[in-house]
RNA sequence: GCCGAUGUGGUGAAAUUGGUAUACACGUCAGACUCAAAAUCUGAUUCCUUUUAUCGGGAGUGAGGGUUCGAUUCCCUCCAUCGGCACCA
């Protein structure tokens, strides 16, 4: 047998195929033939490529090659997820920069993979750690604040005493670092944090329009963790006489733990509890509301807020107080692994319970978590087991609500399989005897009915926390006035007390939002006017301003001006010498000549940035002053607004007032009720935001914020960029002498979850990818990865292309149409891989001594790719043998005549590796291969139709099949630019075939048949083998089954 | 604890909608070649059983049960392994 030169052929066509560029993407790409396919984005770490990588990009590759053999133009890329706190950490130890370090990684990565022999386009990769890449991560960062989806916040957040850093939800792993495994600490910080959470009930239902592994789409959901319940209120009993001073809940926003949405709907019930005077109200969030009657108590977690607003009631403060104290300095973990519940029972206030009327007692807790839900529950200790235990424990009553059921925990919202009418409801009320089905509507119409009820949607999902104290990541794009006080950032942080509305040309204020929005402020209790401006078809600029300051009240800071359309130009002037919490400019029409003649549709361009200049010029508006005056300015635009070109527009406000936050709206026109009222809900979301006038964002020019080089690196708790000497540099020129840079980096998992639309335009530096790029490749068409990044990378990338859906930006809002997972590649010896068990396999010592096809071909024939498999050094051998053998009969093959019954083997075996390589059934398709050489060797074959062969062999096998291609068939051209074969159907059915005879179900005999041969005949050859009739013979045949081509079943 | 996935030879594994279980490969054994070994080639290889050898027979896809002419595949119960979540009300 003659063995290939492996070392040789593959240097030979490595560099033949980068000098002829036969992998570079195709330009001019038909969308209905363009196949993305994406490998995972790797990390380049210090000990270079393992097989799991090489399996990815094996898979991937054969993938690839084969689409492109089909006539599809394929993208394939490979970047490097460059930013990280491994290569950070060994920039500590070893102090070189962890740049230097990186780079060589990521040459060495490159270098293993080129040898891997994957047709990857080098020209379009990226790295994270590169200015040209950051520069975009820094701007998706800005996308989300434009869009109020970034902000910054004092939170309890995991932190690494050991990394120095935050972390996120995901990077905690059974509360210990990913990375160092330290354990966690809770810590209170200020932090920035994106509003994930707002896109959680799409990210949730999205998952069942995607082709994603079951598994991971269920993990997913869990993750998110949507479940359906109702908040419900229950009156504070207070037993002391006097009421508390309620001015002291003003200052209760910025409390540890506790969701913004959960502080919202508790201010809500303050605007209540100042009507009433004397009544307050506990919020819980449930899934079984319909269990209420079995409510013998409620349970508030230790960070609860209601706590510290009770303190003057509770008459055995001291104690509660030791408790909520004890909480606080066990770490998460603690919580979670203490099994026995402990809590105290707060003297001197209680509930009622709406439904029974009765007064029941209020505990703390710490089984109750403060972050999910309201931070507080109602406790039915008769169907909750958590809630049952608690009660024996501390002798509070239980009562049952279900007869006839064996389990006492079931609660009839959902935990009852089967028919539920079987049960019947006691102990509750008007609704005893009804079933749960009945019940569980009537009872939540009742609670609503009493007004102490509403039906609600929770998550589990939290907010990401992006910011780190980290050197090695991308600089936060933001700035920060350095001598705010908490009074400057907190001034800000309730409800605004007035909302004006400007109306537009030619419009009533009770037209489109404003009415809308005005009741919707009263019932917050904010006041909020919309003055008639004059004249509306023909107005007059000095007119309607006059007019709108006589409803503004001058005094008052906490105010927030909305002018729309038209009036944004008012609305401007106004803020020029008026101090305003926020100004809000909804579709800024431009002002040629509108102010007497009316708005047009679509002007030029040109004709907008001047009518703008002039008349900002011509009233002499002072834009630094309205920036100045405004703890906020927000504009919002959609895409497809009549009456201005979008793009201009946006790009004059974005330099004239760079601090603005310009939220795009995608195909909101002229934001009317034409367009639909779906805008409505982000406006008054907008109106009632917190806003922080101590924080501004960086401006576009600014971009890239550049990582510095000049730092000490030693982590010290406080952000590395924080010693930077040259860091701080132009910030005072570029923003004023009170601002400076925020030092924090951003999450890596930030630049991992935008870099497949990079590939797309890897060099605009104009854009994060052109309109055009996007429209052609996205979105993936087929996205390998690993399991692990389930709930971080995969869910991060899906949230930010709904973002850049939702503003316009992209026209599909899922980025991975079809998504596997690779399986784990483990030792020989069963454990996973590491130096621990010296069982590691370097993928590129496998190519040196075996070949790139050897390791690529085992890779894939070891198993399916999503399951993992052990490593067998024996087996690698096998699979180079299979190539020997393959070579050997090219090089010495005596090539005979075409024969059928070869030229069926091969269409068979053609058909069973085109659908295999399709499907990703890359294991099957290899043993294919194998058998049909067994085959060959054995019959030999004609030279056309192993010529066939060895071209669906060559995504497999890139570097022999090419040898034998060019250099022993002397064509002309690359075999990677040929065409995948055809399978003949009509060869497939033709073959004899052979099937059982069984009697009674056993195997008795084999007769060899076509696929049509109808059913006497079949009995009749049944009958001819010795061993069937040896049954048959003197039998009653009772009856036979007969299916043509499978199988003869005679029963007797 | 809850949820999910997976259990097939000595090993990795295969088996379209239920239709010959163990393809393909590794390993092992025997033989060929060789002074010898490696490499290579040929053959055997689920277990039990019958037989001088065939031809046969029985059991068999984690365990038990069910549906069916027929079950690795569908249904029920249980066990084991792996993975995820972990007081989410």
């Amino acid at each position: 047998m003659q063995t290939i030169n492996h070392q040789e052929i593959e240097k030979k066509w490595t560099e033949k195929w980068l000098k002829s560029v036969i992998y570079k993407t195709p330009e001019n790409v038909d969308p209905a033939k363009k196949q993305y396919i994406l490998p995972q984005l790797p990390y380049p770490s210090g000990s270079g490529l393992h097989v799991g990588h090489a399996e990815v990009y094996t898979a991937c590759d054969i993938y690839a090659r084969y689409q492109r053999m089909i006539g599809k133009q394929v993208l394939q890329v490979i970047g490097w997820d460059a930013f990280g706190l491994p290569a950070e950490n060994f920039a500590i130890k070893t102090n070189i920069h962890p740049r230097i370090n990186t780079d060589k990684a990521i040459e060495n990565f490159k270098a293993q993979i080129t040898a891997l022999g994957a047709s990857v386009d080098w020209d379009r990769t990226v790295g994270s750690h590169n200015p040209d890449y950051y520069k975009w991560t820094q701007w998706f960062f800005l996308l989300m604040y434009d869009r109020g989806l970034a902000y910054r916040k004092k939170q309890a957040v995991n932190w690494c005493d050991s990394c120095k850093t935050v972390l996120a939800n995901e990077q905690v792993v059974n509360g210990h670092c990913e990375r160092c495994d330290t354990e966690i600490v809770q810590k209170d910080m200020e932090q920035w944090f994106l509003k994930i959470t707002e896109y959680a009930d799409r990210l949730s239902a999205d998952l069942d329009k995607i082709d994603w592994p079951a598994e991971t789409i269920k993990r997913q959901k869990d993750w998110i963790g949507r479940s359906e319940g109702a908040l419900v209120k229950f009156e504070i009993k207070l037993q002391e006489s006097g009421i508390r001073n309620l001015e002291s809940d003003k200052t209760d926003r910025n409390s540890n733990g506790v969701l913004k949405q959960v502080q919202d709907r508790i201010s809500e019930d303050k605007t209540t509890s100042y009507e009433l005077q004397t009544t307050k109200f506990l919020e819980v969030f449930t899934t079984a509301h319909d269990t209420i009657f079995g409510a013998t108590f409620v349970v508030l977690a230790p960070e609860h807020e209601m706590l510290q607003e009770l303190q003057s009631q509770i008459t055995n403060w001291a104690e509660v107080n030791q408790y909520i104290q004890a909480t606080k300095f066990k770490t998460e973990l603690d919580r979670q692994q203490e099994k026995v519940k402990t809590g105290i029972k707060l003297d001197g206030v209680g509930v009622i319970n709406p439904m029974t009327n009765e007064e029941i007692p209020i505990f703390v807790a710490d089984y109750v978590l403060g972050g999910y839900g309201t931070g507080a529950i109602m406790a039915v200790p008769g169907h909750d087991e958590r809630d049952f235990e608690f009660a024996e424990k501390y002798h509070v009553p239980i009562k049952y609500l279900v007869a006839g059921a064996e389990n006492k925990f079931l609660s009839y919202s959902g935990d009852i399989k089967g028919n539920t009418d079987k049960y019947h409801l006691i102990n509750s009320g008007e609704f005893n005897g009804q079933s749960f089905t009945e019940a569980r509507p009537a009872i939540l119409k009742k609670l609503e009915d009493l007004g102490v009820a509403k039906a609600q949607i929770q998550f589990k999902l939290r907010d990401w926390s992006v910011s780190r104290q980290r050197f090695w990541g991308a600089p936060l794009p933001m700035i920060k006035r350095m001598a705010a006080t908490d009074e400057e950032k907190t001034k800000f942080s309730g409800n605004p007390e007035k909302v004006v509305q400007l109306h537009a040309w030619g419009s009533k204020k009770s037209e489109h939002f404003h009415q809308w929005l005005k009741d919707e402020l009263a019932k917050l209790k904010i006041e909020s006017v919309i003055p008639d401006l004059p004249e509306p078809y023909t107005p007059i600029f000095n007119e309607w301003l006059k007019t709108a300051m006589t409803v503004i009240n001058q005094d008052l800071e906490n105010q927030v001006l909305i002018g729309r359309s038209l009036s944004t130009w008012t609305a401007l002037k106004i803020a020029e010498s008026v101090k305003l919490r926020k100004l809000i400019l909804l579709c800024p029409v431009s002002p040629v000549d509108a102010y007497i003649k009316g708005i047009k549709k679509i002007i030029s361009e040109q004709e907008v940035i001047t009518s703008i200049e002039n008349f900002i010029y011509q009233n002499q508006i002072d834009l630094k002053k309205v920036q100045e005056n405004c703890g906020e300015i927000v504009i919002f635009l959609s895409t497809n607004d009549p009456y201005i070109p979008f793009v201009e527009t946006e790009k004059w406000f974005r330099e004239n007032l760079p601090f603005a936050r310009i939220f795009r709206v995608k195909n909101a026109g002229h934001f009317n009720a034409d367009a639909g009222y779906s805008t409505f809900p982000t406006l008054l979301k907008e109106v009632l935001a917190e806003v922080r006038p101590d924080l501004r964002r960086a401006k576009m020019d600014d971009l890239p914020v550049i990582l510095p080089d000049d730092v000490d690196f030693k982590p010290t708790g406080q952000s590395p960029l924080t010693y930077s000497p040259h860091f701080q540099d132009g910030v005072a020129e570029k923003y004023g002498n009170e601002w400076s840079r925020e030092v924090d980096t951003l999450d890596t998992f930030m630049c991992s979850s935008w870099y497949y639309f990079r590939y797309l335009d890897p060099k605009n530096d104009q854009a994060f990818a052109s309109e055009k790029a996007l429209k052609t490749w996205m979105p993936v068409d087929f996205y390998l990865g690993g399991p692990e990044h389930v709930n971080g990378h995969l869910l991060y990338s899906r949230f930010f292309t709904k973002v850049l859906f939702d503003a316009g930006y992209i026209d599909f809002d899922e980025p991975f149409t079809k998504h596997r997972h690779q399986g784990m590649i483990l030792g020989e010896d069963h454990r996973k891989m590491s130096k621990r068990w010296g069982n590691v396999i370097n993928p590129t010592d496998v190519v040196e001594k075996y070949g790139a096809d050897t390791i690529r071909i085992y890779e894939m024939f070891m198993g399916p790719l999503e399951q993992s498999k052990a490593w067998s050094d024996a087996a690698v051998r096998g699979v180079r043998r299979f190539l020997d053998r393959v070579y050997t009969f090219s090089l010495n093959a005596k090539f005979v005549n075409d024969s059928p019954e070869t030229e069926v083997e091969l269409h068979k075996m053609l058909a069973k590796v085109t659908n295999d390589t399709a499907e990703l059934h890359f294991n099957t398709a290899v043993s294919e291969f194998m058998k049909f050489l067994n085959y060959v060797e054995a019959h030999n074959i004609s030279e056309k139709l192993w010529k066939i062969f060895i071209l669906s062999l060559a995504p497999y096998a890139p570097f022999l099949t090419e040898e034998i291609w060019q250099t022993l068939w002397f064509e002309k051209q690359s075999i990677h630019l040929e065409r995948w074969p055809k399978y003949d159907e009509s060869l497939l059915g033709k073959s004899e075939i052979q099937i059982a005879v069984q009697i009674n179900g056993k195997v008795r005999g084999k007769i060899n048949i076509s696929s049509d041969t109808d059913e006497a005949i079949a009995m009749g050859l049944a009958h001819q083998e010795a061993n069937v009739e040896k049954y048959l013979n003197n039998a009653i045949i009772k009856k036979v089954v007969y299916v043509p081509g499978k199988i003869l079943n005679v029963i007797i």
